[in-house]
DNA sequence: AGTTTTATGGTACGGCGGTACCATAAAGGT
DNA sequence: ACCTTTATGGTACCGCCGTACCATAAAACT
């Protein structure tokens, strides 16, 4: 049949405009002719892609679910292959917060839609359920193994470790995101943290020693 | 001259009632004639009273701040008066969870405006950065003195540890607000934390202890 | 008693936003 | 060549929301 345009492709240069107009302006400033000017479309596309705006709003969200996990694989595909717990521990809880410009955007949308998930039922909270969810087991799970390597103390429970490694992060996130405190400050905090659950053996960090 | 009613309640009735509102259905579905309708007021009150809309969420904001050094006063009033600096900064910190009904509404609609504070420039973000600054202050202070004191060990640098429990605790509560853990879970999590930071020695809790 | 001020009700207006409707160009199949 | 389907544009409609305007009851002060 006619012109028959890659369907996905456009759908995700709309819903990324969506997300842009969210960072710029926030997520109350959302609408269809706002994204439609975004995406460099016109409102009939946005209608004709995505039916309604829930639809826009739900589809988004999906994107955005990709988008987290794809960030946290390609943050942990960055390693260094030989990679100890201390330093895997960091970079995975690092990823939560607002560093750079990308992440402070994606942060930000993602507890935007947190906000509406909390008293819209029409909004899945699912994602924020079992996304954090999923985060914390795989951190358990490599903080288990590490304590069977040796790398951290018998006595700490992989569970509890986790789930308060992910929420001081996620904490420090939105104090950074509220302009509370700058990345860096955030991320000393974190590494106090790290330092104390594994003990004072050597970082494996190979830059310079922090003061 | 006439009936002089007393604008300060009146003002307070309708941000309670705006307070509801969001609590019920979220920020993003306020309107002047939802707020008038939960407070059993007409839509012209609304506007006699603030004049605009920005001025009533802006002073809602201002409100909610009050609220909050209320909260933590009388929480923390309520304690036993020669208390244990571990039993303060627990009941410091878990007043920032959202245990019962009252405290889930307040953070819920605490969390929507600091999120709309993150894009909005006409709504000041100062309360989002003052407000947990003077917190944290107010706990290093504690911590540093229980350190006087001998109730924490030595080498504890109180403004860390106070940064720390308090991006946990707000972390903490994030969780429990978007349904992915219980309240108690939540509290797990703190207690194990402030077992490790103030060390072995006896809780100083009365009540049964838990298993 | 009258007047002025406060407090309150009702309502209309203008704008914006989501959705629906009507067109039409282009491309593939027959 | 023609028809059918896809992709796209434009636009109109309806509803809701913030704001402004017009009224009026009631109460203090003179």
């Amino acid at each position: 049949m006619p012109k028959t345009v890659d369907h996905a492709e456009r759908r995700a240069r709309i819903t990324a405009a969506l997300v842009r107009v969210v960072a710029r302006t926030g997520l109350h400033t959302v609408t269809l002719r706002a994204v439609a000017a975004e995406a460099g479309v016109s409102l009939r596309l946005v209608q004709y892609y995505f039916e309604t705006k829930a639809n826009l709003v739900h589809a988004t969200l999906r994107a955005l679910e990709e988008q987290s996990q794809r960030r946290w694989a390609d943050r942990l595909a960055g390693l260094p292959s030989p990679v100890t717990a201390r330093a895997f521990t960091e970079a995975f809880c690092a990823e939560a917060l607002p560093t750079d410009e990308a992440s402070r955007a994606f942060h930000l949308i993602w507890t935007s839609y947190a906000v509406l998930a909390m008293t819209d039922p029409e909004l899945a909270a699912r994602p924020f359920v079992a996304g954090p969810n999923h985060l914390e087991a795989q951190l358990s799970d490599a903080l288990a193994a590490a304590r069977a390597a040796g790398e951290l103390p018998r006595t700490a429970d992989p569970a509890i470790e986790a789930a308060r490694l992910l929420a001081l992060s996620h904490g420090l996130g939105t104090s950074v995101l509220v302009g509370q405190r700058p990345p860096e400050a955030a991320l000393a905090v974190l590494r106090h943290h790290l330092t104390e659950l594994f003990g004072q053996r050597a970082a494996g960090g190979s830059g310079g020693a922090t003061a």
